[in-house]
DNA sequence: TAACTTCAGTGATAGGGTCTAACGCATGAC
DNA sequence: GTCATGCGTTAGACCCTATCACTGAAGTTA
């Protein structure tokens, strides 16, 4: 059961939420304001606080978000193989690059995790070691280095450290996925 | 020939890019700041603008300074093969997370590196192809595989990502390794 | 040596950010 | 219809980057 109250406060917490994405990918994690969000929603800064912590909390949230949506893309492609689970995970990272980094770039010192979002990954990890138990024994550690390959693949492909070189990032990565098969 | 002046001015700007990297390895590069950095050298805020134009510069400086170190960590190794030039990258790596990460973690969307460290990137990776070379054809493209493939390993690893799970990273990185020759 | 130029560092200021506190006021609860 | 809850406001403390005009010291030149 859902009060009017309760269900306003999730849309404007909802909101608030879409605009930080949008303002991540426009600049980065760093150039999220509280302010200009709260300015976006038509209400002043301040306001914000009512539904934020602080801007750590919005962060957090949203990176509980990013491995929820993650979650779904894996979950969406069912009991499948390496190849189609890497597949996934290239177009969900392609869609919002900013969106990967949140989860897996630059750390902040001192900045840990909330524990649901490891669990979380958890999950994500055990559907890739699944995969991987269809192509035979070692199925954890193959998973592993399934991950770190296409992790690095990935995220220097998205930092862009691959233009102006030869490289086909497409190309790269699915010749990356044979080698694990 | 060097002016007292001009030697003064080198002094100053090795100070501050000393107090930089600190700063960065205790908050991330997002944490820098300028004022606290001309605090922390005895002068005001402003006076920092006689040796930066601005916090980017600065940073840029850095991400310069972070290619020149890696590339003398890899020439140091010689004409090695892969395994040693893996090594000496991780080391280098271990040294200073937040170095790393300004250089391959998350890129700010609109800035773009200077010319000068495309070169040294450049460079750096012709060793790392050269050392392909010795073990067999293929070397650009072997060469391109080891990058990727020791980039996911390291920048998971100096992100904690690993921590909370039976992985033992110098194991892992080892065999990664092996993998490559 | 005296006059002059260059330049490091200052305080003041503009404009942005996070976040707290006190206050009006509307909404939903009884 | 009264009343508590809680949303949004303004004001303000304290950060930040960055610019500007100014002081005074250092180096340069006559």
């Amino acid at each position: 059961m859902t009060t009017p109250r309760e269900r306003y406060r999730a849309q404007v917490r909802a909101e608030a939420m879409e605009k930080a994405w949008e303002q991540i990918a426009a600049s980065g994690a760093p150039g999220l304001s509280l302010n200009a969000i709260a300015k976006q929603l038509g209400m002043t800064g301040p306001a914000l606080y009512r539904y934020f912590a602080s801007r750590d909390e919005l962060i957090t949230e949203l990176i509980r978000e990013g491995y929820g949506s993650l979650e779904t893309a894996v979950a969406a492609v069912g009991e499948a193989d390496v190849a189609a689970l890497a597949g996934a995970l290239r177009a969900w990272a392609l869609a919002d690059r900013q969106r990967y980094f949140l989860m897996y770039g630059t750390p902040v010192p001192g900045y840990h995790a909330p524990e649901d979002t490891r669990e979380t990954a958890r999950r994500i990890m055990d559907r890739l070691v699944a995969a991987c138990a269809k192509a035979g024994p070692d199925a954890q550690s193959r998973a592993l280095r399934a991950w770190t390959r296409l992790h690095g693949l990935l995220s220097l492909e998205l930092a862009g450290h691959f233009s102006g070189m030869p490289v086909d990032p497409a190309a790269l990565f699915e010749s990356e996925v044979e080698s694990l098969g």
